[in-house]
DNA sequence: CAGCTGACTCCTG
DNA sequence: TCAGGAGCCAGCT
């Protein structure tokens, strides 16, 4: 059991992001909110950022809340948006994704506890 | 031990 | 509608 909040953050993040199936996309605030810190979308981020190059996480479907790339780096996000769109997921022309579409958890779907 | 940074998000003007 | 500032959280220096 784990009498604190957050025994591991990074790890429960990751654990959050595998959830996100194949073909769909997250935004950092629901995976932190799937973590149980709705206000750590920050932390998501960070948690990512320190992801090895052969990790098993989909870290390519995690998105801000605009449908939008947010990583600073370019040629980091270039491989995120090539990664996303192998996956069928389509950008608009303002280079961000229809959330509505392919957005994940759906509207009335429901994510079980990770732990 | 204290302060700074950052793949975020929300509130006001 | 667009732009700017404040709040939150975790990891480093």
């Amino acid at each position: 059991m784990s009498p604190d909040p957050r025994p591991n953050f990074s790890q429960r993040a990751y654990a959050a992001v595998r959830l996100v199936p194949y073909g769909r996309v997250a935004t950092y605030g629901a995976i932190a909110s799937i973590m149980g810190h709705p206000r750590g979308a920050r932390g998501v981020g960070d948690a990512l950022s320190a992801l090895p190059e052969d990790t098993d996480v989909p870290w390519w479907r995690i998105i801000n809340r605009l449908g939008r790339i947010s990583i600073r780096t370019p040629t980091r996000a270039a491989i995120q948006r090539v990664l996303i769109e192998g996956e069928g997921v389509v950008f608009g022309e303002d280079g961000g994704v229809d959330l509505a579409r392919f957005g994940w958890p759906a509207e009335g779907d429901r994510v079980d506890d990770v732990d």
